[in-house]
DNA sequence: AAATGCATGTAAGACGTTACATGATTTT
DNA sequence: AAAATCATGTAACGTCTTACATGCATTT
């Protein structure tokens, strides 16, 4: 028996939960675990058929009307795969790819203003995700406990960044007001951030 | 002209640094950006022959001793597509994938216990991170703002998680015992973590 | 003499996104 | 009537990791 695929995981665990159809666990991704844990429908309707193959789930077609619509649940072979999964020790694959950080760690190359720029572009993102989290958190009360803890870290997190930026931008603007003051003096206004 | 590609941008940036080999680029990426931004070998040899055949980069054979040894340096057009890269405006990518949050999303299928052990493994390895990084942070004398800066962040980041597993850790270790100090008085006695 | 570090590379496969295509149902 | 939502799927491509293979140089 192969191994659960990273994509297989989240299929199991979602259709756990109670989501029925591939649109639903699309949906479901899209609005809980997207920012830790994405997929697509590319990986999802592949992998349904997999899992269905190896014995893990079992679909039955359920049309609505005339449009064609295949429910699943999980077999006793796949509720014993997930929570093998689930109980699994040993560390946790663990994975960032970071544009704005990559950006940041080569700016020396460029000017100081690219590099502030870089950070505001940051922290503009990280600022998105914490308005989505937060639009999620208001109905935080018909919440299990794991999806309540992962939207507290989440939140926590992109917080974080945001008011890292925040500060590393205003160290950064501050460096360049003292150097220009050393040399000669003039005025310089400041900005305002949007939030 | 065919755009950068992720692999690529590291690379043209690394030699920008002084990296002058791909044995060079992949310490380099495994000593600072591999917590943001990995590379493995089976990425970067190809990569360097592309980059080369694009006009982005130049290698001339430099052995030492009997060994082969290929040095890399940017060409103008090299130059360019990378400051054209950190030039650029629009939302940096940011992927996260990480399975310990996904655990702990899919929580509430498992024991109390699993969770606080899946807890306990997620704070381990962000722990790990950041003695690593902790490491590094002893010689921030000899680094550029950018490096500085990205392993300030890092560190912060990492050292929330292992915080906020802490707190999460106690908190349902209270409740725990809340919930069975109302059943019936029993004793627990609490573990000590390595640190 | 052995171990570690320097240095380069490839092949196979795993994993993932994007873009496209199709069509029914429900809401506006 | 149009737009949004539900629902399923595929093909092409991009990207990356793992595992393997090789061999010289330096340090212990």
């Amino acid at each position: 028996m192969p191994p659960l695929t990273p994509t297989g995981r989240v299929i199991l665990g979602m259709i756990a939960l109670g989501s029925q159809t591939g649109y639903d666990i699309k949906q479901l991704v899209d609005k809980s675990t997207r920012n830790f844990w994405a997929a697509s429908y590319g990986q999802i309707y592949p992998e349904l058929r997999r899992l269905e193959e190896q014995g893990l789930i079992e679909g039955q077609s359920d049309p609505r009307g005339g449009r064609a619509r295949t429910v699943y649940e999980l077999t006793a072979a796949g509720q014993a795969a997930l929570s093998g999964w689930l109980d699994a020790t040993g560390d946790p694959s663990f994975e960032v790819r970071d544009e704005g950080m990559l950006k940041l760690f080569f700016s020396d190359i460029g000017t100081p203003d690219q590099r502030i720029r870089n950070l505001r572009a940051m922290r503009h993102s990280h600022q998105n995700t914490v308005a989505q989290l937060e639009q999620l958190d208001v109905n935080a009360d018909h919440m299990g406990t794991g999806p309540k803890l992962t939207l507290e870290l989440g939140l926590g997190l992109h917080r974080a960044i945001v008011e890292w930026c925040d500060a590393a931008v205003q160290r950064l603007l501050e460096e360049k007001n003292d150097h220009r003051d050393a040399n000669q003096h003039r005025d310089a206004s400041q900005h305002s951030d949007d939030d």
